[in-house]
DNA sequence: TCTGGGGTCCTAGGACCC
DNA sequence: TCTGGGGTCCTAGGACCC
């Protein structure tokens, strides 16, 4: 195992195994800012939600995460650390592209490809009778291509999946991690438990109760102690623990649950405030739904209280639809369950969940037709569905604030802080 | 000036059926 | 009428990931 910056394939050990990449892009949505604002680059640069407000940091750059700063820290906390950076939204469209590049970028190399998030990537580039190209050359060529679109990515190479996984964090930004097939053990067993994907704070002070601090002690644990531990994951983590991995699947996972939720700057305790805010993020909800066909069995609704308790209520309900009108009065019952008047609320989120795989519907309306004017025989849904395919229509042509319903906006007005002369600003990232 | 947002998966308990 | 057990569906909550 080691850093390798030589490109000679002929001085590289023979590698006998599987080759699996994690590829990393480092600081990624902080790196896109400093590629779009050259002025920005060299500088501390935070991506995320407002000081003022209630936001976290989404990413900083590394100039930033010199003071301390980093990725889930409190906003406020980041300001402090870090008073000259230079903060920003994020542009998450922009990063969807940029991550697409990337992503084109890893097929060139292999088909087999599973992508974890927007930033991270498995890539399966074992050697082949076609391809005898070795793995660490593989790597430092992907490293070069991604350097060329004006990101960089850390690399870990591996055997498997937790091997390549952990590797990729032993050296950022731009490193490259090898760990040889028959040196697993040698690399995973001195390491911490919390550095494996699945152990998080508890599963890490759980397994310290038992005197387990390293991968080796997960490996060599009681199988009852990690059964208490993992419940029904127990082996798999054990086999992770060991380097062994179940194989590639690069199918994509269907879509599970589409949810939106907002933090408000400051907590509403009116049932007024809250079903305006639940509004406004079934509209988000309805309307993902509605450009992907798809349609769901179940709603959710989610509060956080000022305690940071978090109250949820979940209805199947026959024939959901995509129509966030017609959830409306089920989603004000439901609060009806988890929320008493006068209480604070510092959160409002809506879910639906319950897709079925198999059948990925077309849109479930079509579009307004403009020949036609609405029929006066229409029923009330379709009434309803009409109206939300016009204001689909306009939200496409003019943008998502361009039309906003009377319930929505009334609300906003008296939750948003003074200083915004929009009401719709502080639903802004 | 504490602690976002979008997800997945697991567990436990209750209702209901056989 | 009382009883147990298994299976399935549903809900609430929480750990974890990026």
């Amino acid at each position: 195992m080691g850093n390798f910056s030589s490109t000679d394939q002929e001085a590289l050990p023979e590698w006998n195994g599987p080759a699996i990449l994690l590829v990393d892009l480092d600081a990624f949505f902080a790196s896109v800012e400093q590629l779009d604002h050259p002025d920005w680059r060299g500088k501390p640069v935070i991506v995320g939600g407002d000081p003022t407000k209630r936001g976290v940091v989404s990413t900083a750059s590394y100039e930033a995460r010199k003071f301390g700063v980093h990725s889930a820290m409190p906003s406020s906390t980041a300001a402090r650390l870090c008073p000259d950076a230079i903060w920003t939204h994020g542009r998450h469209d922009r990063y969807k592209e940029m991550s697409q590049k990337v992503m084109e970028i890893l097929l060139g190399y292999s088909p087999h490809l599973i992508q974890v998030s927007i930033d991270e990537a498995f890539l399966d580039v074992s050697p082949t009778r076609v391809n005898r190209t070795h793995p660490v050359i593989v790597a430092q060529q992907i490293q070069c291509d991604i350097d060329a679109l004006g990101v960089t990515c850390s690399i870990g190479l591996g055997t498997s999946k937790p091997v390549s996984k952990i590797a990729s964090d032993q050296d950022k930004p731009h490193g490259l991690t090898v760990v040889y097939p028959g040196h697993e053990r040698e690399f995973l067993f001195p390491l911490p438990t919390k550095v494996m994907s699945g152990i998080g704070p508890v599963a890490q002070k759980q397994l310290k109760e038992y005197g387990i601090r390293t991968l080796q002690e997960v490996a060599e644990a009681d199988q009852a102690v990690l059964k208490k531990v993992f419940g029904k994951n127990a082996t798999m983590m054990r086999n992770r623990a060991l380097g062994i991995d179940s194989a590639l699947r690069d199918e994509p996972e269907p879509v599970k649950s589409v949810s939106n939720e907002i933090s408000v700057a400051e907590s509403v305790d009116t049932r007024h405030d809250i079903e305006a805010l639940i509004a406004t993020m079934a509209h988000k909800v309805g309307r993902r739904l509605r450009k992907k066909g798809l349609e769901g069995t179940t709603l959710h609704l989610k509060i956080r209280y000022e305690n940071l308790k978090i109250r949820t209520c979940q209805r199947k309900i026959a024939n959901l639809g995509t129509n966030e009108l017609v959830w409306l009065p089920q989603l004000y019952d439901m609060l009806d369950e988890i929320w008493s008047p006068g209480v604070l609320v510092r959160l409002v989120g809506v879910g639906v969940s319950g897709f079925d795989p198999e059948a990925v519907q077309e849109q479930l309306f079509g579009l307004v037709d403009e020949q036609q004017p609405t029929s006066p025989l229409l029923t009330e849904p379709e009434k309803k569905a009409a109206l939300l395919d016009a204001r689909d229509l306009i939200a496409d042509k003019f943008g998502e604030r361009s039309l906003q319903f009377g319930h929505e906006f009334t609300s906003l007005k008296q939750t948003t802080n003074s200083s915004s002369k929009n009401p719709g600003d502080y639903l802004d990232r």
